[in-house]
DNA sequence: CGATTCTTTGAAAACAGTCAATCTGTGTGG
DNA sequence: CCACACAGATTGACTGTTTTCAAAGAATCG
């Protein structure tokens, strides 16, 4: 599964035979199974981390044992928690499998070292932060000017393909809203 | 007021004094007096903005003339819509000052070109947006999981600096909640 | 099929929003 | 210096939305 890594890593930057492979090269595959922890809050997160099949979630647990999912991840995406890379302080967050998934894992040591000697890599990954940063800026917008229905509505038209793959209950969860809530938005929304 | 911007610059990254200078001369100064625009929804925004003086705000309007602020700006921050200057869309938001301020601008032209010239400056910038991502990421999180009051507290304990300069109702609008929300919550706090 | 997980539904309670009125502090012009 | 206007904050009464809790119904999987 390293090529669908290695197609990614040709669509998004300008690297030559020999970047492709170095980059290629320092990733290990790993597979995580439906419910499997990638990382655990508490862990100190030592992995990026690159979708090639299946997906994940971010997610943290409350004192009432409710989850709150920060992100899901699937093929074609990075998931990790770059705080805990970069500090090395432990993670708040949990991620975990919620299909059958495998993952390329780039250590943070061999991540950095490639941010330096391969430009197009520091390039891309720059790229990703750029975007990220839009995304992460949208969603809080959502979140200051939607209702719940606005909300829903909003996450289909971004991510229709997640919700297909995912439990309602955890779309819930990443709008901010109960599973409850969100069955009865969508019962009015259906009847229109 | 171009000696802050310096200052800023010293304290984040490891720049030569030509650098430094070749950085300092592109930015223009400008003065923006309280609830002046820097840039209005609709406008393609052309520069990246450094906060030397005052406060300024991001923020939206919705068809019921509510206003959503995204973000503050104070000294030694940067603001702009990134969005907008990168793709050349016109921008969703505006951008006004709260107070009498003064930021130093420099152009996206300007900008890109010290991004490819001045590795300093390009380490800097990609810092900055790893760091407002994390503020991003945490920011929704606030979001999905605490309830009016949680998020004013936890607003206190991040930003507390902001709150004594920037209206209730803004700090309201910024949290996702109404004014009248806010200042009920305020009571609540006091009374224990 | 039985077990488990996920979704839906109902009723009551909690929470936050709306609208309108009042209060407070600040600054301005006469 | 006072009167007045204005912006911001507070309060009350009411409405509407969302959550909570509990139970019942689908759907999925071994």
């Amino acid at each position: 599964m390293i090529e669908v890594f290695k197609t990614y890593l040709k669509g998004k930057g300008n690297y030559t035979e020999e970047e492709l492979e170095k980059v290629a090269s320092v990733a290990v595959i790993k597979k995580v199974r439906k419910r499997q922890y990638l990382t655990q809050e508490g862990d100190v997160a030592k992995n990026h981390a690159f979708v090639t099949k299946g997906c994940l979630r971010t997610y943290t647990v409350d004192e009432k044992g409710i989850e709150h999912i920060l992100n899901f991840a699937i093929e074609n995406w990075w998931i990790g928690d770059r705080e805990s890379i970069q500090t090395g302080h432990p993670s708040i967050y949990n991620i975990d499998a919620i299909e059958d998934s495998e993952v390329a894992l780039i250590s943070k040591e061999k991540f950095d070292r490639l941010c330096i000697e391969v430009p197009a890599f520091n390039d891309m990954i720059n790229n990703i932060l750029q975007k990220s940063f839009l995304v992460a800026q949208n969603r809080i917008h959502t979140f200051i000017s939607l209702t719940a229905e606005e909300k829903y509505l909003s996450f289909l038209e971004k991510f229709s393909h997640l919700n297909m793959r995912v439990p309602q209950s955890m779309i819930a969860s990443y709008l901010g809203i109960t599973a409850e809530t969100l069955s009865r938005v969508r019962k009015q929304i259906v009847k229109r």
